[in-house]
DNA sequence: CTGTTAGCGCGTTCAT
DNA sequence: ATGAACGCGCTAACAG
């Protein structure tokens, strides 16, 4: 701007108002600046236009593992909404680890974001490091997995009810000895999935078989040793619901290995829809979509909107309507 | 800073000096200062600290889709090096497109990184949009998908090797009907499979049979109508080399429609060595691993040293080896 | 219509 | 050991 300045015989701040096509500016100096910008192959410097505006531009995103489809489909949503709104997003993977997550959001605070979106990690425990943002004033909206007790913005799939449909559903098919290879108890969607699966239960009078219920940590061998200790019982299940695609997949390995033949000896339902699913042979019979892609554009939407009116303080929360999706030639025909 | 600098009756400048642990400061001043500034939570504004280093200390990336395990795997190594070196990660995906991939650097140089990593778009013809990059005197690094007469530091696999070793394995378990389905011309590892793939005929002297020879875009449309034509020739090929992992699910799925038994009627070889491969019943015999977290790491290494030493201008590039994975159970004892 | 001045938050030389 | 002053690149309120 300065070199273009000189070489015009004007001063920077003409320069700038005429690069913004402002009103009151001489016509031909206007076209003469605007000129020798391209011709210069002007870039105006960012981190000065954001100095001055106390903004970056920049919002950041902690999720636990991009490997995992749900939320790589998850931050395509954020990244259209937040280049459309002209935002950048900044990635952080957290792998579920607490002090990951925590490194995640001091560095997104050091370096000074506008917004933060997160996905909790399963192994946080407590909230401390999103307090200080809250204390920071910076928005920070939850989507997913959700923080308990914490008044942000927050978008998630209330699990509840899907999981009794498809609890019901199995029933329906005549299959009432279902295991439910749950997650951590740290997250709220451990929870729903567990009243959905006791109404089920209850609505039908089945009494509930404790050994029938598993906390997993998500980890491989963690799962691997509940299929086995399930498929152990002196009754073991007829089904399983497992808490996301992943680990049906290595529950559905144990049990091959076993010798069981899935969708014949033992079925499967699972959450999340992923698409590789339908390569399998033999997929789960149902698995329960959850509009990832969905989740984040509405996640990027609450951020965005909180910067822009940051006296609108009122926290937003989207409940997102899960869908049970039944395979074709498992579905019943009504 | 400013606050602190009042409540102390000292200049902001002294308040900077004793945040940095200036040797020449008053002990009991750095304290206090230090003190002060933990209780009022002051983060340093690295807006401003970054106008005057003229860095951002990010660095951009543009990659086709992170829903592909391959680029998933791989942003998970940049992102480890950028974090240890004090980077953050700018994320777009460009979706094979090549407006989107346009926009994206673009943006990327507005946002001002100070370095970007770059896996093209299939569809991406022209490098203006990289030349540009490079008068700007942006380091720009590409990894996997590299660019043509472009004169940037890279990281890829090279295929031509493996692809030859590939197609042999095959031979040795007798079979010699093999088709390609390749992806588009405008990628280096497409000439590279087919190099490997003609070497390994020659040098056998089997005769190239052009029918086995297809170009695919990597839509699923492409690849359903190119595994169907192989189907119908009058001598259908016995295996097929995918371009990757998602390539043979598709095709091994038009395989399973017509009635064919993979790993018996027909045997699949790909690239990537994606990890949910294991849990299909009938995996591809073998695929060919190009390690994309070390490419990740190596990409990420490349940038960040030019960035420190733009005077380092030389090229850099680094031909990972990839490895034929071939399963336990296809594998052929010495 | 355009020049002057001030300031965004911080680092840094030059004095003292 | 610390203060004063300047500048990073750009915008904007205030003069003319």
């Amino acid at each position: 701007m300065k070199s273009i300045a000189q070489q015009l015989g004007v001063t920077v701040s003409t320069v700038s108002r005429a690069l913004q096509d402002h009103p009151r500016i001489g016509l031909r100096t206007r076209e003469r600046v605007h000129e020798l910008a391209e011709q210069w192959g002007y870039v105006p410097n960012s981190t000065a236009i954001n100095l001055k505006r106390k903004r970056t531009f920049n919002i950041g995103v902690v999720l636990p593992f991009l490997t995992e489809q749900f939320f790589s489909m998850a931050i395509s949503g954020i990244e259209d909404v937040a280049i459309g709104e002209g935002y950048s997003v900044l990635l952080m993977q957290s792998r579920n680890d607490y002090e990951r997550e925590r490194i995640a959001i001091s560095t997104f605070i050091k370096h000074g974001v506008d917004g933060i979106i997160v996905s909790l990690a399963s192994e946080t425990h407590n909230n401390d490091h999103f307090s200080t943002v809250n204390n920071h004033g910076l928005p920070i909206v939850f989507f997913d997995r959700v923080a308990r007790n914490l008044p942000n913005s927050c978008v998630y799939a209330d699990l509840t009810e899907v999981t009794t449909e498809a609890v019901d559903y199995l029933f329906r098919r005549g299959i009432d000895r279902i295991a439910l290879l749950n997650g951590p108890g740290t997250l709220q969607a451990t929870d729903e999935r567990l009243t959905g699966y006791l109404t089920a239960l209850a609505s039908r009078g089945v009494p509930v078989n404790q050994a029938y219920l598993k906390n997993l940590d998500l980890s491989r061998d963690n799962t691997i040793r509940a299929m086995n200790e399930l498929l152990e019982l002196p009754e073991p299940p007829r089904a399983v619901l497992a808490f996301h695609d992943y680990i049906a997949l290595d529950a559905m390995q144990v049990c091959r290995e076993r010798g069981l033949v899935i969708n014949q000896d033992i079925f499967f339902v699972s959450y999340s829809n992923l698409s590789f699913c339908a390569y399998l042979e033999q997929p789960p019979i149902a698995s329960i979509e959850q509009f990832p892609y969905e989740m984040g554009r509405k996640a990027a939407e609450f951020v965005i909107a909180t910067i822009s009116d940051p006296a609108a303080t009122e926290r937003q929360i989207n409940v997102i309507r899960p869908a049970l999706t039944i395979r074709p030639e498992w579905r019943i025909d009504q």
